[in-house]
DNA sequence: GATGACGCTTGACATTTATCAAGCGGCCAG
DNA sequence: CTGGCCGCTTGATAAATGTCAAGCGTCATC
């Protein structure tokens, strides 16, 4: 544990008010990992014995029964996943693959439960994350259930547009097929969403897409506060 | 605030922990009130006054955007809800409505967040709490996303039967066509998932439904420990 | 430079789900 | 008792989505 990773540590929020001791506390017993890409981090099953941080890289957390899978959300450099399996003791819930080569923080569960019971300030800071995480699936769920595939991939672009704060000109962050498993879609109704938004200035070229007619797609979107905003 | 009233909030895993002092201080300016039923209790856009405790009757979170509508959850007896609202001081982000003439005890958000943090203990049970939801919605995301509307019925059929525990003579807590709501389909497709389900021994008459072959609507059902567990 | 794997797209078709309309039956108010 | 509302069901049809198969282009490897 290097003072590097340390300070990658420190930089996030759920641990930026911990006191230098209990942080070392913490992190003893951690270590930073590198994965290659496409490998299994864990299965649902499994018993928590790591919260991990993505340091760098990307993670896809997804979940599969019966012979279906589907992406349950992504994850990018810098936070944390699994928290609140961490916290629990329990199995993961979510399976968990590298989307790239990436490298992993792991944190012993079993230090991540024993500050949260010695630590208030940590605790406090965990239950803001959790609360957090707890309205993206909400969000994510009022997503899956109330919108058509075609409007959550509309939706989708604009809130890609104003992260990326690249004024129509989107680059997709992911393959194809890892979008469309995260938006609910087969890959092929995603090719056909895309069609069907070319008249609403919807223009592919590969990964690059370009919004041509903002408002016109905004107008078949109707993004909602209290599903897409952050 | 009745002492019957603080006895029930000490019953609940949340509050079981706090001492007396500091669970008199969080009660201070809450109260016990009467809705009739099918009334409005917050929409998801209002700020979050009040930690909700339902005592009596049912609550239906749900959600809507553009024209369309949909349950989230139910609530019932006895339950918080919209805890993770109540500690980010935010919007609710969902909406609330009454489906039986109920008591609720509304707790003031601010003592709430004030508890978290002040006492220890009480933040510690939060976090367990907003990780257990935290874990409820995933399921339910899960749910929808890898499962048909006949398989989300026929595990809900299950999952009832166990928690009944009436030996395959279920009564369906809800009306139909918030049941539909909930399991993300149409009334009318409801009712059709139920003749689908006929062969594997499913019989409905009005509220009270009939489960002759366990075994053959597991098979279909395909129960997972991840999604129908508690 | 050839080749084969792979991701993406497209077409044809099947399945699932929603929509619209009608009718049935219980239940409550007059 | 009776009329009307309302929840539920059923049928016909439409829309959304998935499946299967084929083909295309890119890219890494030989």
């Amino acid at each position: 544990m290097r003072d590097s990773e340390k300070e990658i540590v420190r930089s996030l929020p759920l641990f930026s008010s911990m006191c230098d001791d209990n942080l070392d506390a913490m992190l003893a017993g951690s270590f930073l990992q590198r994965f290659p890409t496409t490998v299994i981090l864990f299965s649902e099953s499994d018993l928590t014995d790591f919260l991990h941080v993505l340091v760098e890289g990307q993670v896809e957390l997804f979940a599969s029964t019966n012979n279906r899978e589907g992406t349950m959300t992504l994850i990018k450099p810098i936070a944390t996943f699994v928290l609140a399996s961490a916290l629990v003791d329990g199995a993961y819930q979510l399976s968990a693959r590298t989307l790239e080569a990436s490298q992993i923080l792991m944190i012993p569960a079993e230090n991540v439960r024993k500050a949260m019971r010695e630590d208030p300030d940590f605790a406090q800071k965990a239950v803001l994350e959790l609360a957090a995480c707890y309205h993206g699936v909400v969000r994510a769920y009022k997503n899956i259930k109330l919108r058509t595939a075609v409007e959550r991939l509309a939706n989708y672009l604009l809130v890609q547009n104003r992260r990326q704060n690249t004024k129509g000109a989107i680059t997709l962050p992911v393959e194809k097929r890892t979008l469309a498993s995260m938006l609910g879609m087969t890959p092929e109704n995603l090719s056909r969403a895309f069609s069907t938004l070319k008249p609403y200035g919807v223009a592919v070229e590969g990964a690059k897409i370009r919004l041509e007619k903002l408002d016109d797609l905004e107008t078949l979107a109707k993004p909602s506060e209290f599903i897409d905003s952050h």
